[in-house]
DNA sequence: TAAATTTGGGGTAACGATAACCCAAACAAA
DNA sequence: TTTGTTTGGGTTATCGTTACCCCAAATTTA
């Protein structure tokens, strides 16, 4: 067990074992056929020397290294947090490590990052595109290693793609709110450009619209962030007949306009149900526990390790396009209006 | 540009461009002599092909991959995420991707993943260790790769570390209670056998204790999280003198004693005043904006690559520790008590 | 003019692991 | 006894890149 200075080879547990490399690597692969004696032998070889395979070399000999690379706009976000968790939890299952990365805003960057990656680092990629860009997706295109885009809406293209609905949710919970007589409800849209924003603004309005509810001056911007939610809601709480319901088109967002409301001396849900969207894990943790709609991560993330493993197999998942529905969850911050 | 199955390598560039691979080779990493107009042929040539370098192989050739590995307990905690984030903009400064991996349960697999990572995938490590685990820190210690540790407390090593103070830093942030005239300040404690949560609650029963102010009472056991932090203020909010202020272990327990406070029809900071601990972004979010001890998690990233840095260039860095003070920033959960 | 230097570029080998192939010995079958 | 088959294991070549060394031509210096 000492401290060698250099690494420790193939070459170094063959010698120890008295058999030759390719022995020791058939013994730790399961390949080809190996006696009981010298399987034993070259274990306990690898145990004494701490020997463990160089990725690199057996990335370069055409192997598989084990770590899959996933790409995300933004560490910090609980919603692309909660993404990267579900993935690397999916991945752990089948046995691949994940390692998280966050795009760069230098595309020509990017790129060479993404090279770098698939050019021996990483067996596949799962890459989260905000707003897809042309060029970045171009040159994933071009990669023959599999890569799984999660979350695309917009530029058209072969890559795989696993994604959740946020119209059909978005929907639901307007819904939700009529049926507890809500009439008046307000929206904070998401970023401006964020595809998934505007699904959710576009359900908001066609619902509403339907029931010949939309009032477009209960609309506010927000930026999915909690201090443009709370913004969005202190101006939105200010006109002259207040919502009695609002729609945040997430659930930071939401947050934010909770504490708006709090602010202003009124009470979540009493005086004014707030809903959001992605059901974060923090969205069942505050108090009161927030009714939003949940993205279904875990199965989006089983679904994209599923098209990986495909992949590999060679089987096909050009132009594959897997939707998951999203689904409302009533929790402590809507309630029916009191009349 | 056509979409070519097998991947692009310097002697696919070096035949396009009617020179050796190691002409490439040296016009690509700048080392050797190139005239000018050799030099544009190659970069025309390594451009039309989108040729990208193979890591595994430079990797293995003794080259570095330009991608350092950064391992943390969860993805999910704002903290962790936070520190992430830091690492991966200084890294990124220094040219660097950062791969942000998860501990596995699993300390074996752990060992094997670090392996890996070390085994030509990443050029070096930095390490988020909770509470840590002694097998795990020696085998990270008979690496030859850099490896910096953060935040580690306990367990002996001769690893470089880098770490934020968390006494002093709570103990300003009693004393800045104190100063507004708190004298039953309650505390809601972090996860049990975190070193951290520790620190934070022994600095609370020494300042308090010295000023002959401290009631056991007044302390409930949290877990870092904010329902954690909801149901001990809860608890804490039923004793029969109430405190005026809470100082919780982190941030997002603040989050949960903050909506225990206002549950019970309290207002923050006009009944009870609430500190947090980390600063993460969501704590000058939030409404009122929480008043915090910040962990300067961007000097600390900064710190520990410089360590990377050093470690790349050969300087000595075993048993280098450097500690940086916590900060308190007061914002708007702490006022001076109201007589 | 001859010798020394610079410039531009190529050849070879090696990093570590493994797939494909090969080869002895031992055993079974004919 | 001879032939066929399994068992256990080693040889060779290769993945893509780059450090080290060499060589030819051009240029400078003596």
């Amino acid at each position: 067990m000492l401290m060698s200075n250099s690494p420790i080879t193939l070459a170094d547990v063959a010698r120890l074992a008295g058999v030759s490399k390719i022995t020791v690597s058939k013994t730790l692969n399961n390949t080809g056929r190996i006696s009981e004696g010298t399987r034993e032998r070259v274990l306990k070889a690898v145990s004494d020397l701490g020997y463990v395979v160089n990725s690199a070399a057996r990335s370069l000999r055409g192997g598989k290294t084990g770590v899959l690379g996933m790409v995300i706009p933004e560490l910090v976000s609980p919603y692309f947090a909660e993404v990267a968790r579900a993935a690397a939890d999916e991945a752990s299952q089948c046995g691949f490590d994940l390692g998280v990365f966050t795009t760069s805003r230098d595309v020509t960057r990017e790129r060479a990052r993404i090279g770098t990656l698939l050019g021996g680092l990483a067996d596949g990629l799962l890459v989260v595109v905000p707003s897809g860009n042309e060029k970045f997706l171009l040159s994933l295109e071009r990669s023959r290693a599999p890569i799984v885009l999660i979350n695309h809406f917009g530029v058209q293209t072969h890559l795989p793609m696993v994604r959740a609905d946020s119209y059909l949710g978005a929907k639901a919970a307007i819904l939700h709110l009529l049926s507890l007589g809500h009439r008046r409800i307000g929206f904070v849209t998401g970023a401006v450009g964020s595809s998934q924003a505007a699904e959710r603004l576009r359900s908001y309005r066609e619902v509403l619209a339907a029931q010949g509810l939309l009032d477009e001056n209960l609309i506010r911007q927000g930026n999915f962030t909690q201090r443009g939610g709370f913004e969005a809601a202190r101006e939105l709480l200010l006109v002259p007949e207040l919502p009695t319901a609002i729609f945040a088109a997430s659930d930071v967002t939401a947050f934010g306009v909770i504490d708006a409301i709090k602010d202003k001396g009124l009470r979540v849900p009493d005086d004014i149900s707030v809903v959001g969207f992605d059901d974060i894990p923090a969205a069942s943790q505050v108090h009161p526990a927030l009714t939003t709609v949940r993205h279904p991560v875990q199965a989006m993330a089983q679904a994209a390790m599923q098209l990986i493993l495909d992949a590999f197999a060679d089987k096909p998942v050009r132009d594959t396009l897997i939707e998951f529905p999203s689904e409302l969850v009533i929790r402590e911050s809507t309630k029916a209006i009191n009349l």
